[in-house]
RNA sequence: CGGGUCGUAGUGUAAUGGCAGCACGAGUCCUUUGGGAGGAUUUAGUCUGGGUUCAAAUCCCAGCGACCCGACCA
């Protein structure tokens, strides 16, 4: 991509009124835009970096069985009266009427609509177990959006469901489902915890958040460094400083914590009350056991900003940086162009992904505080000096020191 | 939803009742090009509505909006 042809551009300054390290630097970089409080536009670099989490969760998901589908943001208020919850949910749920009077809600989540889809599928055990997802735009009326991409009113969700005919099923499902949100994490370049939380209304059992640590988060979290063990603080019997549960050999730490996923046992009320039953071996008829599994996408997004950063920018790890590398052009002297664009063309025909600093004029001091900024991995630099040795030089965005190589070898290098 | 802070050019800021100014950005021209270059010139603003006053960006009231703390958070 040709930084000219890039619909995007740095801001100088930081936005005034944003406290939040991932919505100073997203947006200061251009990777978002608010649109007001808890809205955000994602620009061309935010946009692919969702697209690299995407992919990364498509992956794990898939690998669990599942089958991606795409659900309407837009409800009949018919679905939720049958689960109580257009009452319940009113403080949350944009509902709104037209001009006939029928009533519509914009989708929280999605419990009602797969149960209602499940029943056009499940009709046996022998169609059991089932799991489908769907990565879309949830809306919740925050009473207070905050903190850039980590709670917004507008928000993109992957939501998991997943049907059984039994509670071993489920529960198979259910831990193999920890170790696929353990395996998304990971690869975005965060260590998550599995922490135990309220089960909600559904269930007697725990629930499981996945928990990052940073000083941004909004949640407390008891967590063992030791063991990995991990409980939320609203319902942790314990206190901070107490021995761990699990392993009796570390201490519990009280920890700021964002959740960026979570799962829950639904047990049959949503199959209940849409009338999602399932015949078993011998023909009796008996609700699905469901199950959901929440990812909060660009909130990902938010927190991995938070997690790497430095003081002159964003640190994206190389799994979900919208390009591998940034090319700076300094000079627009003819020769310095024409070796700049052959190794841009070098290296995307290799099937790199560069981002091309072509813009004429532009200080090379501009160019480095942008390369910075932007935090993609590698950085290669073009110039009268690196033209004159026919190379060009590379550095990665975490080291200080570069080094100069021919762009077949940074090629070749970065296809290892 | 309670409490707090705050709304001035595209962005960041100054002007504490008396001519709305500065920097960056953007446009044009020239010079520059390894860590946000220099000169010349042009461009653009007081959130909305009401009130007080000879006079309001400034004081008062209301609304709208942003951020922070709390409450909330399938």
């Amino acid at each position: 991509m040709r930084q000219t042809e890039l619909f995007s551009k740095t801001h100088k300054d930081f936005p005034k009124d944003e406290v939040a390290i991932n919505a100073q630097l997203l947006i200061k970089a251009n990777f978002v835009q608010k649109l007001m409080a808890g809205v955000y536009s994602f620009m061309p670099l935010g946009y692919r970096t969702l697209e690299k989490i995407m992919a990364i969760i498509r992956e794990e998901m898939n690998a669990l069985g599942a089958s991606e589908l795409l659900m309407p943001a837009l409800h009949p208020r018919s679905i939720w009266d049958a689960t109580g919850r257009w009452d319940t949910m009113k403080k949350v749920m944009y509902q709104f009427k037209d001009d006939g009077g029928r009533e519509f809600g914009l989708g929280t989540t999605h419990e009602e609509v797969i149960a209602v889809l499940g029943k056009t599928v499940i009709d046996s055990y022998a169609d059991l177990p089932l799991a489908a997802y769907q990565i879309q735009m949830k809306f919740r009326n925050e009473p207070r959006a905050k903190s850039g991409l980590i709670r917004g009113r507008q928000f993109i969700m992957k939501d998991l469901y997943s049907f059984h005919a039994d509670e071993q099923s489920l529960e198979d499902l259910y831990e193999r489902s920890k170790r696929a949100y353990l395996n998304v994490f990971e690869r975005a370049g965060l260590k998550a915890y599995v922490t135990e939380a309220s089960g909600g209304d559904f269930t007697k059992s725990f629930s499981h958040e996945f928990q990052v640590e940073t000083p941004a988060g909004e949640d407390e979290t008891l967590l063992c460094r030791l063991c990995g063990f991990a409980r939320n603080k609203e319902i942790a019997d314990e206190k901070a400083g107490a021995r761990c549960p699990k392993c009796e050999s570390g201490v519990l730490e009280k920890a700021k914590t964002v959740e960026v996923g979570n799962i829950f046992k639904l047990g049959t009320k949503f199959s209940e009350a849409a009338g999602l039953y399932f015949k078993d071996k011998s023909g009796v008829s008996k609700p699905v056991i469901m199950a959901s599994y929440g990812i909060g996408v660009d909130r990902l997004m938010g927190t991995i900003v938070e997690v790497h950063h430095d003081e002159k920018g964003i640190v994206w790890p190389e799994s979900v940086a919208p390009y591998k590398v940034h090319l700076l052009r300094l000079g627009d002297e003819a020769e310095v162009q024409k070796f700049a664009d052959e190794a841009y063309n070098h290296l995307t025909q290799a099937g790199v992904e560069v981002l091309y600093d072509d813009r004429p004029d532009v200080s090379a001091g501009e160019k480095f505080y942008d390369a910075d900024l932007i935090g993609l991995p590698y950085r290669a630099i073009v110039s009268g000096k690196t033209v004159l040795q026919e190379k060009i030089e590379v550095k990665k965005r975490s080291e200080k020191e570069g080094k100069l190589m021919k762009a077949e070898e940074l090629a070749k290098h970065l296809k290892i």
